[in-house]
DNA sequence: CATGAATGAGAATTCATTCAT
DNA sequence: GATGAATGAATTCTCATTCAT
């Protein structure tokens, strides 16, 4: 009784165990520079356990995604369930975004900046699952802006159009905060900056005629 | 004679050729996923020719970068040399640089969403460059609105911090337009009023006080 | 129980047997010329196999110079624990080092006749260990020869010189023993005839003024 | 009919420039390290004109050997036709082979210290050619030998044995200088010194006794 | 005569993965 | 359940060599 939901407890331990290390690799080196044995060496385990948990490399990193993506759906969560102001409210959840992808470069860039083939299905197995949850994230923008509208304190036509609209923004300021902040030979503004700006310029765009 | 220019013309076609076919996979698998050999075996050739042309695999992507920012600050000067009335420029200048990426959907997305770890100083001889050149484009939207605050068609405070924003904005919606518009698990609006309402909702936000 | 013990010793067995062959092979073709694809098909095994028991290239050479030099060390310490004649034991001792090389050709050769960039800085890591034991071979003949001059069978001036001098001197027999004694174009004498003639001419040439 | 000579003056000439480039580069880096790029860049040369001097770059190396075989034994023919006392011009010789060696490191060990197939011809080809002027060489130092041994200021029994262990002697203490003279891990002595009390220590265990 | 262009073969090394134990 | 050992396939890159011009 007590053996078998220790062995289980052990073992789910270990998964995570994996998990964490190879998600400190993934964003310490970038996905292609780790190596299994690198994650293996790190947890001091060989290889050949990993596989024990994992069926290859890309389920490894699909796992992390999920994981992570689960992460941003709960802090998105848990905002809407904050009772307060709608626009401070979508403020909040616009910066949640940002502040995660910033937080999770690699599955950040992963999810959102690598073609994926829409026809051939490989890294596809687990991107459903992936895929299910971003959708409901995005729903959680849209909530937000409908919210807004209906309180009067933002003005805009098509809701979808719209959400679609900031989404394309604040994946643009993420992304290239992710990418490109550590290149030394553009003039950069602090992120901080960046960030707040970026989110005044949307939502001014979005205020009701003044 | 004609020989040797002869000679010259196919030799800078079969380098064109090489960057054309570098290009493409490094979009379709990522710059860590493509070998040389890929390449060369895509074009028909031998890997050691690639050798001819190129010093390395980084300084093929160098080329290739260098090659996306030209192309675009070409089309930005010819904007610039159009006159006309200020916010209309802008506007032109903001649709061109997204047409040019979705035009361009490979060069694009190798310049600006691919990771290039700027600590090992590998892939910095070409950069400087490059960089330039990017600088150069970006001089361009920092010009355009600041001539539209000068004559009053738009208000904003720091003239850098709000070029970065935009620039992110519009960089946001061009890779989204190349990398997930052909998504069938997301609802996505048409592209025309995906960047027409994003124009709309940037300068709307960058307008006076009404 | 059994089980580790027989693994340890297959594991052995298998670095004895890639040494042996990249001996051969470095003595056959130079060291340039042998590579890691060449020692794994030599001995029916996979290149990646060598990786897994030696570091590099280079630790391969290391090893066999160190296998060499702590065979010869063997020898020599056994020879120095009989009492006996000192000038008796000088001429063992050298005949020793001639028999040694003939016994291990490749290995002498390796050790020897190998050119080795003594600037880079690569072989080096091991070298340190391997010149220890290699100095301490020449110990054991400075020792010899100075009991010699003690015993006043041999007079000569500088110890250190002359140590090195008739060490280059047998290394010059052995060398060409091992190299060159099967070239059908020169009249070699028999060998044995070389080595005795040639430790004949050394202790003349060292014996007090007659 | 100048023009034919002239053609054959210059043709004539690019075949020694070649030879020396390759000599130098050889010298400097090692057989194994010099492509036939690298010569044909120093004399600014295409490559492919290398191979209408030489079939291949075993060639190229043979015919330089042969060249500098035939410039030691041009440095013997003059060394003996000088009159003087036999010992000293012994000992000129010998010494003449030293520095010979010193001189063109590689050619020497390329000669001396390679393992040879003497059963499968590749090299073999320019090999017997030089392997005559090889023996000749150590007809030089029999004749020496063989005067001194008449004129009493050496004394010997069988002229060929003693003459090819001299020959190892200084071969040892050639190859050893060229080897390992710039290993800092062992206490040579100054060139110098090793080679004069080499050639003492011969010379000594030769004189007649006294 | 000389060469620019091209390549097949091969170098060292790394990696994801498997499997007997 | 975990692993030590092994490997096939791949990586970047270099080289000697050829051949059409």
């Amino acid at each position: 009784m007590g053996v078998a939901e220790r062995r289980a407890r052990e073992k789910e331990e270990l998964r995570q165990k994996i998990l964490d290390a190879a998600g400190q690799l993934f964003v310490e080196e970038g996905f292609a520079n780790v190596s299994v044995r690198k994650i293996a060496d790190r947890i001091e385990y060989s290889p050949a356990t990993i596989y024990l948990y994992f069926k290859d490399k890309t389920e490894l990193f699909s796992s992390l995604c999920w994981e992570t993506f689960s992460g941003l759906k709960a802090e998105l969560d848990r905002l809407e369930g904050e009772a307060g102001d709608p626009l401070a409210g979508l403020r909040r959840g616009l910066r949640a975004y940002i502040d995660f992808g910033i937080a999770h470069p690699n599955h950040y860039l992963l999810t959102f900046c690598t073609p994926v083939d829409h026809s051939a299905g490989k890294v596809m197995d687990n991107f459903q699952e992936i895929n299910r949850v971003g959708l409901e994230t995005f729903d959680h923008l849209q909530r937000a802006l409908d919210r807004c509208r209906q309180s009067g304190q933002l003005a805009f036509e098509d809701l979808n159009t719209t959400s679609q609209v900031v989404w394309t923004f604040i994946h643009g300021t993420t992304s290239l905060l992710i990418l490109n902040s550590g290149d030394p030979h553009f003039p950069w503004v602090p992120p901080e900056q960046l960030i707040e700006s970026s989110l005044d310029l949307i939502l001014r765009g979005l205020s009701p005629a003044r």
